[in-house]
DNA sequence: CATGATAGTAATCGCGGGATAAACAAGAGC
DNA sequence: GCTCTTGTTTATCCCGCGATTACTATCATG
């Protein structure tokens, strides 16, 4: 039992009785043969669906097993689990804020109330969704850069024109001149985490639609809006908190 | 170079040259023998943080160097990292919620807004915690049952508590005459999502706080007042939704 | 219909980390 | 102080998982 030699494990490669198709008659599509940039899609969306499901700690051989492929075939596409965790990030900031949606925003022919849900309708449409709520929570607790470098954007594309848009709409002066305040944006934070709270409730904590998104939507917008006079009151009664640059 | 046994790794048990102590001068407290409660406390205590921190994947070599206890130690008073990470659990719904603020908020000797601020930065302040944000976060991620646990726990002994004073305050028929809607639900699901909301940004995300926690708590809880209106609207003129028991 | 290029697989390595067993040492009781 | 109990550490096991290597099979091209 002792001094058993365990190194050299490698000692007869390749030495299996038949072929593997032989061996296991019930796979029946042997070998998937793609293009190498349909496989790569392929492995990415199945990589942003698997992270997204049990985070960033999946092993590569549950992803493998999942897409119906072997685990070391990941590795020919990228070089190690993290470059592809890199990929399934980078694939995090497409097609989330469209420009057009931005562009009816600011579109003046719309009373503001339809804007902003049509909007925001339309957002939680793309954003509020299984993958993308639960890869941005993860990502948040791993403390990797992407939620500030999102919340960035979030800023300057969404909430500064929100904020400029309800301004316009009641009249109120604008920046440089006015410039907005912390206590508009912590508003428009509300607004935003009131919605995207609804992905967090279904997707992070299991719990049902609790109703029609776009119902759950307009509700929000309309409380929102209901909220916003007490808000300018605050700015138009007391600059004490420095006013923020946009 | 080849076939050298690597079996029978245990050859020479504790051939070590000295004691720990002449081996490693630099430590100081060779060995802190500690009442096995105080140990058990000191051990559930790091461990909230250190999973609120890494999650629960992290290791309890990392946690006992942290601790500064050796990593074995732990197997003597949890028989397994699962074990200690259900402890992690159940210290979770301890002090969340006070009776005695649950009673404040119901006692009507105070105007109706004072007693949800007073309420809501009691329970932000025991709640919008480091360590409550993120092991929240992390176990709903992970799927573990806590959220819906603590869920219907908030639902009854929060939400419904505050919708029945808003009903009462503004003289609206009562439950179980008229029973307590789902749209009044989600309003106060947005009021109670755009404080732990700050959480989240402070301690997922990794943002500073906005603002002072009485400042932010009490302009959220204006705002979900100015919104009321709006809700009640909903109650009294449609009932198509089917209205929700208690 | 052979053949070269390469998509894909089987087998395996090495180490990190949960868990265990044996040795050790700090106090309590005598 | 001696000894027994038990809190704590040292040394080690062994499996799981990221990564690598060598082989196999598919398909485009002639």
């Amino acid at each position: 039992m002792t001094s058993v030699p365990r190194a050299n494990r490698r000692a007869k490669p390749h030495a299996r009785a038949s072929t593997a198709r032989s061996r296991n008659p019930a796979k029946i599509s042997t070998r998937q043969r793609l293009k190498p940039a349909d496989r790569e899609k392929m492995i990415v969306a199945g990589a942003v669906h698997f992270f997204a499901e049990v985070g960033f700690e999946g092993q590569t051989r549950e992803l493998a097993r999942r897409l119906g492929i072997t685990q070391p075939l990941l590795y020919r596409y990228f070089p190690s689990k993290q470059a592809l965790i890199e990929r399934v990030y980078s694939e995090f900031f497409v097609n989330r804020l469209d420009a057009r949606d931005e562009a009816a925003l600011v579109d003046h022919s719309a009373p503001l109330r339809e804007r902003l849900t049509r909007f925001y309708l339309a957002y939680a449409r793309r954003t509020v969704t299984y993958e993308w709520v639960r890869i941005y929570m993860f990502s948040g607790l791993k403390g990797v850069g992407l939620n500030t470098r999102y919340q960035k954007l979030l800023r300057q594309r969404v909430f500064t024109p929100v904020i400029r848009e309800i301004r316009h709409d009641r009249g109120l002066p604008m920046p440089p001149a006015t410039p907005l305040t912390e206590a508009e944006f912590e508003h428009v934070w509300d607004l935003h985490a009131s919605i995207f709270y609804l992905g967090v409730r279904r997707w992070i904590y299991g719990m049902e639609w609790p109703e029609e998104l776009e119902t759950a939507v307009s509700r929000r917008v309309a409380a929102f809006l209901d909220g916003v006079p007490h808000v300018i009151e605050t700015l138009l009664l007391s600059d004490k908190k420095g006013p923020t640059v946009t």
